[in-house]
DNA sequence: TTTTTTTGTTTCAGGGATGAAACAACGCAG
DNA sequence: CTGCGTTGTTTCATCCCTGAAACAAAAAAA
């Protein structure tokens, strides 16, 4: 299980986060200072920290500073937690070094999903990796979607989805599944608008299109196979 | 029909919430109270709760404090109401267990899609493994059937009624109990639509249709055994 | 055998789901 | 501010699925 440090002085904060994380399925490791931290700060390392700006004797902006001077501790991404109000300091911790940075208060949802988008930032995955079938090819790195080596323009969301659905093939997604996983979870719209999307992508798509299968009552479905 | 409880004592709202719900496809349960929602929180449980946040006697944080404390009731999702400018609070919400929060006011498409996507997240898709007999397989995931490796093309109705049959062999089933376990309960068709369907999953599985037996008086039976 | 019951098959109408297109909203670049 | 491109929503058309009815066939009963 991964873990993910805090480092927050007030307690009902902290425990919060760390309620929060563990119900996501990471453990948490709470400090109250950087000090108590740095005791803390040993293998297995912390995937992620969570780090309060403001802090009794050093601040979060130094502590951020110190971290990514150490080697070992220079590649754990950061969250930077700020008070409202305190916003013009974002700048300064993402200085430093920071990767993100939260604006208290937060929901849940917010949280697991900046801590989600960190990782996958940080984590150069096979993501990254260009996917192919039957002769469409979609380059992830260089935003290039080719068709037999012919270019085709995809928007932002038509490309998003067919990414998805590159990298996860024969499984049918209702299209609750597929705003989920391409729109993102804290985004509302109709169903139907996926309807309009996968058509706007199989016009793109031309005569390799026949991978994108409907599959009537369930949803969508991408194959090689027909 | 699933059943979501509204505890809310502003009468307005409350109403336009099970307005809302009902609107589309709930059953919505009010209350003004916790004590009152206590007498209606019986089987069958609700599948979810909206609570207010601000309530007279106690707050909606005791309240699903109480409720994330009891066995029975631990496992329903919460959504929180929160007012504008109460949003410090979502802090303390989630320390309880509330699952998401929605700030007032909000529109009914964003209601329903916050409840869909909750309900969608506690929800733990079954995983659906693949099942065969011979020669004839289904695949839940990619939702595809082929015989002997040929592709056959179902109905929702017709892949649900197969799916059904390869995971109960052996045993025969009364079209009513077909109805209820295919169909859903709470349907209201004639008994021999069953044998409309059945005659046309035997037509789709051509040369393995032997498995489908008739059962004079009783029903329907799915068998590798001829 | 004849009659009755049960099941198989076909046909048809209605409705739901999807495709297609037009429209509106939005952000962004110039 | 304006124009353009992208995205989301709505509307309309179409196709396919479904359920019911009617008839045929088969099995069981008399």
């Amino acid at each position: 299980m991964n873990k993910i440090l805090i480092i927050e002085d007030e307690a009902p904060i902290r425990e919060m986060l760390a309620f929060v994380l563990e119900q996501n399925g990471y453990e948490a490791i709470e400090a109250k200072s950087f000090d108590e931290a740095q005791s803390l700060l040993l293998e297995p390392y912390p995937v992620l920290i969570l780090l309060d700006w403001m802090l009794p004797g050093a601040s979060g902006i130094q502590i951020a500073k110190q971290l990514k001077q150490n080697d070992l501790t220079k590649n754990i991404p950061i969250i930077m937690l700020t008070a409202r109000g305190e916003e013009e300091d974002k700048i300064k911790g993402l200085e430093v070094g920071a990767d993100d940075y939260m604006t208290k208060p937060f929901s849940p949802k917010e949280l697991m999903a900046r801590i989600k988008a960190v990782l996958r930032r940080v984590a150069p995955t096979a993501i990254e990796e260009p996917v192919e079938a039957n002769g469409l090819v979609l380059d992830p790195v260089s935003h290039r979607v080719t068709v037999h080596n012919e270019k085709i323009d995809l928007g932002p969301t038509e490309f998003k989805l067919l990414h998805f659905f590159m990298t996860h093939p024969d499984r049918v997604y209702s299209r609750e599944q597929l705003l989920d996983h391409v729109w993102g979870t804290n985004v509302y719209v109709e169903d139907r608008t996926v309807d309009v999307q996968i058509r706007r992508l199989r016009k793109a798509m031309g005569d390799v299109n026949n991978m994108i299968q409907t599959v009537r009552g369930s949803g969508y479905r991408f194959s090689k196979a027909v």
